[in-house]
RNA sequence: CGGGAAGUAGCGCAGGCCGGUAGCGCAUCUGCUUUGGGAGCAGAGGGUCGCAGGUUCGAAUCCUGUCUUCCCGACCA
């Protein structure tokens, strides 16, 4: 194990990629670009996964799992989403090797097993959904579809990030059909809610909920909702995004349903989706120097119990306490790593559970036991306290609600303390050169506004604040009229 | 995809200019002593120097190509 000693002040990004690799969460691959996520990072995934599904669910979708490849025929229907990803695209040509004969023991791609037709391996699934849907869909009782489904899609970026930006990630993504266009657009805005809801109260980050601007939205949506997430370096990170499709994808399919009136009308689509980049806003929100700092919700330790001894005695009566506590709090549902190694003194497993990010730890001595207390240390405080060995089953699942909301309100506080109204250009700068933080500002709802600031700065409209002050005013750069402010900020 | 840097033991690095067959710290293994914040001593094991060519009697070192990573830029639904 290595503990790499970058600190986060020192240089964010240097910090962070040691972090994901000390804290054994990912590394990097023998393919370009693309990741291998560990055990233990994987551990935290699933638990992402099990709550979000549980709450798709709650919302009434089903899981399916669609193809990897799209044929081209079908990817290039909707003409939008076509384009806006066709520049990241992998595809795939043949469908055999052979031996090659000019090297002993290499193999070559077979010429003669070329593809009638390319296959494009998914960026989003938008393309072949739909031309299933077309087969699903006769009547508006067959509506709606909820169909969400847990898959890894390929986008051929030219410069990635663990976690933040790979040429192969996992997400899920929600694809539904309906009747009206109110009811799309209600799905659109239950499941942003959906995301919120998880980011805030599972992940423990706070999130800014709005709309994305023209420039910034899906290629083939009407309207992109996101949530943005502020990092400890004051830069945005897009957690979520949920699209309200309009009738283009059932347009570009011919996806039609027979209304009780009889007449033929073109289905209505949203879509929505999450990754695991959700892990690099976990990572980037609430860890510190030490290491991983992991919210209780979501972390797959929730409780280290660490023995300390100096013989075989006395590790014996620690021992069979520790599996007692173990066993209480398991009954509890927590889950407890009794870390009984012999060959780490208890100083090294203290920094090393620190630095996966494990919430509690309980360390347990003979001292403790004559005292009947043990000691508890919560990770998002570095805090010590003796706590009555009696009143454990109490105290520590009350800690582990505490450091959850304490987490929150941290994250909270730092938002709030890195984001200004800019009422001018200077100021504008200021904040997102200087200060680094969001900015709520005036723009003009232009395009080239929107470029010319990018340009200048650097920052982006994140989103147009579904609760944004409306009151007018004028824009940052370009002084034109504008109805309200809207969130900029350097983003990942 | 453009500019810069890097790749040598599991991890972090030295060696390279001036070619002679590889070294340090941590980690690992064995033994003893240890164990309340990253243990000490003694001994041991582990590397075709990213990969492929080339120059040379001889290449970690020089040359060419290639792959991967990092930083900056362009791109990023």
């Amino acid at each position: 194990m290595a503990f790499d000693k970058v600190k986060r002040s020192e240089n964010y990004s240097e910090w962070y990629n040691n972090l994901v690799k000390n804290a054994d969460l990912a590394e990097h691959s023998a393919v370009k670009g693309c990741m291998v996520i560990k055990p233990y990072g994987y551990a935290i995934w699933e638990k992402i996964q099990q709550q979000l599904d549980k709450m798709f669910k709650e919302t009434g979708h089903s899981n399916a799992y669609f193809p990897l490849f799209v044929p081209k025929s079908l990817f290039e229907k909707e003409e939008k989403n076509a384009e806006g990803f066709a520049k990241e695209c992998a595809v795939v040509t043949h469908y055999r090797l052979k031996a090659n004969p000019d090297k002993p023991g290499a193999l070559m791609v077979d010429p003669d097993s070329k593809l009638e037709e390319e296959l494009v391996v998914r960026p989003t699934s938008e393309a072949i959904i739909w031309n299933t849907y077309k087969n699903w869909i006769q009547s508006y009782r067959d509506l709606p579809i909820l169909v969400n489904q847990w898959a890894n899609v390929v986008r051929w970026e030219m410069r990635t990030r663990l976690f933040l930006r790979t040429a192969e990630f996992l997400w899920q993504e929600g694809h539904t059909a309906h009747a009206t266009k109110e009811e799309a657009l209600e799905e659109t805005k239950k499941m942003l809610d959906v995301y919120a809801t998880f980011a805030e109260e599972f992940m423990a980050v706070p999130v800014i909920r709005g709309v994305k601007s023209e420039n910034e939205r899906f290629a083939g949506a009407d309207d992109t909702y996101c949530i943005e997430g502020m990092m400890q370096d004051g830069k945005a990170l897009q957690m979520g995004t949920s699209h309200f499709l309009g009738q283009n994808f059932a347009k570009a399919f011919d996806v039609k349903f027979q209304t009780k009136e009889g007449k033929l009308e073109y289905v209505w689509a949203t879509s929505w989706g999450v990754s695991t980049r959700l892990m690099g806003a976990l990572i980037m929100v609430h860890s510190d120097d030490e290491g991983l700092v992991l919210p209780p919700k979501l972390a797959p330790i929730h409780v280290v119990i660490v023995p300390v001894y100096k013989n075989d005695e006395e590790f014996e009566r620690v021992s069979a306490k520790a599996l007692e506590i173990k066993k209480t709090l398991e009954t509890l549902g927590l889950s407890v790593k009794f870390d009984n190694r012999d060959t780490y003194k208890p100083g090294y497993k203290f920094a090393e559970w620190e630095l996966k990010g494990v919430p509690v730890r309980i360390a347990l001595g003979p001292r403790d036991l004559d005292n009947g207390v043990a000691e508890i240390a919560r990770r998002d405080e570095k805090t010590k306290t003796s706590v009555s060995l009696d009143s454990l089953h109490e105290y520590v699942p009350n800690l582990l609600n505490e450091i959850q909301i304490n987490l929150f309100e941290k994250a909270n506080a730092f938002q709030k303390l890195k984001t200004w109204n800019a009422n001018n250009w200077e100021e504008f700068t200021e904040i997102v050169e200087k200060r680094e933080g969001f900015a709520f500002a005036h723009w003009d709802g232009t395009a080239e506004t929107e470029e010319k600031i990018k340009e200048l700065t650097k920052a982006t409209i994140r989103c147009i604040p579904f609760d944004r002050d409306e009151t007018p005013g004028t824009d940052v750069l370009s002084g034109k009229p504008s109805i309200g402010r809207v969130l900029f900020a350097k983003a990942y």
